[in-house]
DNA sequence: GTCTAATTGAAAATGAATTTCAATTTCCTT
DNA sequence: AAGGAAATTGAAATTCATTTTCAATTAGAC
C-alpha cells in the first residue's frame, strides 16, 4: 500500500505548472484569464486541502475583498472541468475540492470526530473491485471508497 | 464472493415480523403506533429497493392519499433509527432509504446509464480496508464503497 | 483603440431536507 | 368508556447549499 503523507500545499513549481495548464485549458475553450481566476487558483492549490466552495471564498476574501463567492464556485468547478481539481462529497453532504493531477487516484479515511481526512491508495483493493465488477458483467468507470471512523489521534485522545 | 440477487420485495412473513420490531421499537421509546406509519412501513418493505422519500410517497398517495409527504419523510428517519432501514446517499445526491437487517452488510455497482444499483458483499475487500485503517491508526466504524459504471445490459445494448 | 463575447458579483431562484404549528389522534389513567 | 396528556400529522414555512440570472465590467482578437 502506498501510503500518502498528509497533504502539504504543493512546491511552487508544480503549482507554477498547473497554472499553465489552467492557461492552456482556458485558451483551448474560448474562455479568459482573469486576475479572479489566476488568484484564486493560486489561493486553491496553495491550500492543498480538501476546501468547500465556502471555505474557500473565505480564505480568498481575506486579502482580496472584491472577489465573489459565485466567482470562487464558478472557477472551481472550472478547475474541475481542466482536470486541476476533483470534487468530493463526503458525509457531511458538502460539495469539497481538491488538487489532482492525472495520476494521482486516491480513496479517504475520514474522521468522525475531528473530521480530519487522511489519503491511502490501495492497489489490492483496486484490483479485487475490478474483479467484483467482473462478475456482474459490469464496467466500472470510478469508484468511490471511503472509510469513516476514529483518526490515530482522536482514538488516542478518548 | 457473496452475490446477491436482484431485490425482490421481502416475503410475506419477513415484513411482518419487521413489523413486529417497528412496533416494540416505537413502544419502548414512548413512540405511538399510527395508521400512517404502519401503511408506511408495510409499502416501503414491500418495495424494498433504494427509494427516495419523494419516491415512497408518490407510491403511497395512489393508494393513500391522505398521507402527506412530510409524514414518509419522518417514517423512513423513524426507521432508520429503529434499524430497519439505512440511508444511503450515491452520486445524484438524493437520501435513499433501502430496508435493511442487522447483519446484511453490503455495497453497490451503480449504473451511470441507467440508474440501476446492484448489490454485493465481498469479505477480502473488507479485511483489506480493515488492514489499511490498522496501518493509519484508525479505527474504522463504517465505510462507503460504490462503483460506478456500465451494468452489463447498458453495455451489452450500446 | 474598437468591438464582441466572456466574466463578474449581487441578488434571486432552486430544490431537497428539515422545522414549525395548529388540529387531530393515540393510548394511558381513571 | 371517558378524560386528558403527549405524540403525531400534514400543510406550509424555513433552511441551506448550490445554481442561475442579469446588468455592468473586462479580456483579448482584430
Ligand atoms: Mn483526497
Ligand atoms: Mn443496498
Ligand atoms: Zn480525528
Ligand atoms: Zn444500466
Amino acid at each position: 500500500m502506498k501510503i500518502f503523507g498528509r497533504r502539504t500545499g504543493e512546491g511552487i513549481k508544480q503549482i507554477t505548472q498547473k497554472k499553465e495548464k489552467l492557461k492552456s485549458f482556458l485558451k483551448e475553450k474560448g474562455l479568459k484569464s482573469t486576475r479572479q481566476r489566476d488568484l484564486i487558483a493560486s489561493e486553491f492549490l496553495q491550500i492543498g486541502e480538501h476546501v468547500t466552495a465556502e471555505e474557500l471564498y473565505r480564505e480568498i476574501s481575506k486579502k482580496y475583498s472584491d472577489i465573489g463567492f459565485t466567482t470562487v464556485y464558478r472557477t472551481l468547478k472550472l478547475l474541475n472541468k481542466s482536470g486541476l481539481a476533483t470534487e468530493r462529497v463526503f458525509a457531511d453532504n458538502l460539495t469539497r475540492y481538491e488538487p489532482l493531477s492525472a495520476e494521482d487516484h486516491h480513496d479517504h479515511l475520514i474522521c468522525i470526530k475531528c473530521g480530519s481526512i487522511t489519503e491511502f491508495q490501495d492497489l489490492k483493493i483496486e484490483r479485487l473491485q475490478t474483479r467484483v465488477a467482473d462478475e456482474f458483467g459490469f464496467h466500472a468507470m470510478s469508484h468511490k471508497m471511503e472509510l469513516y471512523g476514529y483518526c490515530k489521534k482522536c482514538k488516542d485522545n478518548a
